[in-house]
DNA sequence: CACCGATGTTAATGGTCGCTAACATCGGCG
DNA sequence: CGCCGATGTTAGCGACCATTAACATCGGTG
């Protein structure tokens, strides 16, 4: 027990930082920001407690970290298959397609970013609401075109009920094979944005 | 500051339970169980700090009442509903009318329901548990009826997907009149469920 | 009208937690 | 091969927080 001290003193930091992102993020989605101590993150990558602050300033800033890389991620992704698609029918199965991989790969991160923004300070957080913004409005954009006439309130109303529906994979997680589980959502999420709606 | 201290002593009780239980309601959603102190949900009901203890046994017990409370709800609010309706399409009609209307009429308990189960402790975690899987039977009931031969796994997971369309009106509060968006989340959820599913 | 149960108040307590300090170990580089 | 930066470790420290204690006030009731 004592006997080795030395042996995972320095070994095993390809990319700490990375690793304890993947892990913190597990443990926020079950129990909630606050509800998971420093030692537990630490625990969590075979460190023990303060070894944390190696890699960030503080709890607060392991957070904003982790939201900003997520939030950055799904925009650039976004953009990048918005652009690549020949036409708005195209872009919008691009797009669900593309939310719909990420929320069966990374639940946790999902669950996180659409709970925890609060807990970001102040200078993060404008900027995880900014990026979240702007992928929303990718998504705006496209159904704005594949459905003119519709005031562009109802638009974003419906793109953010959209998100809820695609990001509930966490509370069904398991149910069902995770191939089944994707065209369910892709076939549900679009069925729901191209629904006859209101003031039509 | 210290000349009437009387005036507000037991001053205004009609339903002091009643009234913790809404206004922790609002601040668990905003920032998360841990993340609210007993003083602030006396200070938000006009009492301070240890107040509280004359109505709960402590934290714990208020989000389990709370969380019992709105489960039992919706499970007998949804029972009702469907024994009322003539066929399976008004029953699904009916559920998704009903759950419309408490998720626009009480978003921060909507946002506690499914956030927060797992900070209540074993004997009622268990039991709000069961309303909520009687709850969310009630629908699945409704829906196999509506579409035969569909897997009973693809039919409760299409329910869970349902509810996390449904119950995405927290995150875009405000954005749309009320009557509106309730509108648009019936028709949303109405198109997502009878969506045309793989394996059919 | 004295008493009591319901409901509050402030002060104290014990535990937990984020964070800092002081010290150790290792790989790489001059 | 000795030094240094990166990365860990354990021990404390100060703050916060849920809960309890001790004491007050009021309305109603016998």
């Amino acid at each position: 027990m004592v006997s080795e001290p030395e042996v995972n003193a320095v070994r095993a930091a390809p990319n700490r930082r990375a690793q304890i992102l993947r892990a913190a993020a597990e443990l926020f989605a079950e129990r909630g920001f606050h509800g998971v101590t420093i030692e537990e993150l630490g625990r969590a990558v075979g460190t023990s407690g303060p070894a944390l602050y190696r890699h960030f300033p503080g709890k607060d800033a392991l957070l904003a970290a982790m939201l900003l890389e997520v939030s950055e991620r799904l925009e650039a992704d976004g953009r990048a298959r918005v652009h690549a698609a020949a036409g708005p029918a195209a872009a919008l199965d691009a797009l669900l397609r593309g939310h719909v991989a990420f929320a069966l790969g990374e639940p946790a991160l999902i669950t996180v970013h659409d709970r925890e923004l609060g807990n970001v300070r102040e200078p993060d957080r404008r900027e995880v609401r900014r990026l979240q913004r702007a992928y929303a409005e990718q998504w705006v954009g496209v159904l704005a075109r594949l459905r003119p006439g519709l005031p562009p309130d109802v638009v974003r109303a419906a793109v953010h009920s959209a998100f809820g529906l695609l990001n509930s994979t966490p509370h069904s997680a398991g149910s069902l094979p995770a191939a089944d589980m994707g065209a369910l959502l892709f076939r549900m999420g679009r069925a729901a944005l191209l629904a006859p709606f209101p003031g039509e």
